[in-house]
DNA sequence: AATGAATGAGCCTTCATTCAT
DNA sequence: AATGAATGAAGGCTCATTCAT
């Protein structure tokens, strides 16, 4: 794979136009297909173009190369994913801390069910450049505001997390999802696993409050 | 047409002479360096051999296709791995169930420098091909092994873990570990991290023992 | 891996340019010139494309692989063969049974003229897969259609002669023919040999329809 | 293919101790066992080494390379197809020139059943190096001698046969019987192909005594 | 803006052959 | 005589990328 491009968006040339966002867009949602259908040995620049339905010489005219691509799907997914947290966390009622983690977890969890394969793929991918840093930071930044939220409150059980606690609980909690969705374990679905993920951060967070 | 080979060890040729073995071994080691200096880019069957000192021909003669010198490798670094967190508990005094906790944390910390990009190049060589299954079942090995050592003793705080239970608390405590080798965080060196770490699998290890 | 491809024609991508088919037309080209200067040993993809004046990829997006290529020179050489015989078929005059027979077989000999080392290869190549079945359509249909011109006519002499009778004499005469060319023997070029060939097929034909 | 050695024979060394005659009958019959089993692809060296039990280095030392040792199965699948043809026609009662001609192309299409796919394989091999010459020795030779055989007796139906005609008789009849074995049809055993083959070649030679 | 034919570096793999033991 | 580990030239094929139209 060459290595020229590392920026997260299409560089070559900014579309202005109508149909140039279609194109894109279909060459996204092809991308998508292509990595969802046969994995990242599928993802092939010609393979996209084929099945986003446009020739491969346009697919270079938005996406710099193979990389800038990986990157623009990341990015696509990434939103998305996290458009659906914000989105589940909507609609919640339990207003117990208990009930606010529940509701994030499950939303997390939702957030990665379907089109798993193109997730792995992405994450696969990102990760075997190194550039897997850039995408973690809207992670963080996600959940800190919910900590925050999550503390605030009436009930108040918690005390704010310092950086090392929020550190461990964040990656501690996306690590095992994130190695359920790699490892493509069964359980993702099942409510045993939301339950473990539960008791997980909240033991974590009433011991943190506990010693404080 | 190649005959595809998914066996952990060397199919081709089962070494019969002192000459072989150090063939294998020389192998071995070369990947190991092209995956640590170039990543898995730079890990070519041309570009080990070359590295090893040996023809392609003689790497063909012992490592079926590409494939099985990975899946070679993995297992190798894996028991490496392994031994050295074993080794580590080895010191460990405090027989307390939290004492015993910490060493192993402390164990994998330890065990985590060095070829790291190595590690993480056959991690995800393995995970991108589905194959890491077979990898696992050292790993689990381990794990029944030292949480048998861990739930023996008077004090007997913790109940057996279930599979997903299990899956949860490693892949949680590998995930932050592993982010923040990643992410090349600065405290990972620090004891507050280790203290965090520790908190986290002491508080979710008495929930469930609470629960049962 | 790649995916075998069995089709007589190019599969990978149909021409839809001009210069398309003239690459196609070269690589074709190319490819008999390396055939009958080298025969089969000589016969790798890379030495065509070179041969062809084409990069090795372009030659790859016409012919799915080395077999798909083959196949498709032998159904070129065939077509021409056919069309050579068919051709010397026309300025015949004599429409006795054995005119006609004496035609077809001075025809097949002349036709063996030329080319004769790309001729072989690829013959032993298609034998060599057990792929020839296929090409024996065009051969039947030629067959058939002259088959039933040398019936016609007052005289009548012949019945339709049945699926091993057709292999018998078809292979027979082939194997006469055959032989004198690859042993190069001199009498090749003799009107002896031509009346031998005439009286083998004239005398086979009229036992068979003498018993029927 | 390296073109080193065109000998039949081994060239190295030949045997001289009878440990080294059973070595090489065991590299021979490995030979022909791949062949069979494989075909021509199948057939590699190491392969044959060891399918006969012997180290690599073994082989070498009685074949100075591979085309030696294709040559040596050649001339003993000759030999041994000779060696049952001439047993056949040892038993044979029937007197008549037509019973003789019968006879001897039973013994011959008996002759090429078995090891098809290894004769197939031998034949093409030979041919497509252009050394098959040399193998036709044997075959002209035996069939000049038993042509004679039938032209002899008392009933004398023929006249001799000249040289072209010699040529059209063998190489049609062989033809015929080749072209079954290459393209592996299944009628190879049936009677009717037989009648045929007999029909042929007794019409033939009547047409050349009813013409002398 | 788009097309798609063309490119070619380079990968994986095979297998005939050698030679030290 | 025999062994078998080692060799390495060479072949088939892929795929990211370019550029003339």
């Amino acid at each position: 794979m060459a290595k020229k491009s590392q920026s997260l968006e299409p560089e070559r040339r900014i579309p202005q136009q109508a149909r140039a966002e279609e194109t894109v867009a279909a060459i996204l949602e092809g991308a998508a297909q292509i990595l969802e259908a046969g994995g990242l040995a599928a993802f092939t620049t010609n393979a996209v173009a084929e099945r986003a339905g446009v020739s491969i010489g346009t697919l270079y005219q938005y996406f710099g190369d193979k990389n800038a691509l990986i990157h623009a799907i990341a990015a696509r997914e990434l939103q998305a994913a996290l458009g659906r947290v914000r989105q589940a966390l909507r609609g919640e009622i339990d207003p117990s801390p208990e009930g606010r983690v529940r509701a994030m977890i499950r939303a997390i969890i939702t957030a990665f069910r379907g089109r798993q394969r193109a997730r792995k793929a992405v994450l696969l991918a990102i990760l075997s450049q190194g550039g897997g840093n850039e995408l973690l930071a809207p992670v963080a930044a996600f959940l800190a505001e919910h900590e925050a939220e999550i503390g605030r409150g009436s009930q108040h059980v918690f005390v704010a997390l310092d950086r090392p606690q929020l550190f461990v609980v964040s990656r501690a909690l996306m690590g095992a999802i994130r190695a359920a969705v790699l490892e493509e374990q069964p359980f993702l679905r099942d409510a045993a696993f939301e339950d473990e993920l539960v008791r997980l951060v909240m033991a974590y967070l009433r011991a943190v409050s506990a010693a404080a």
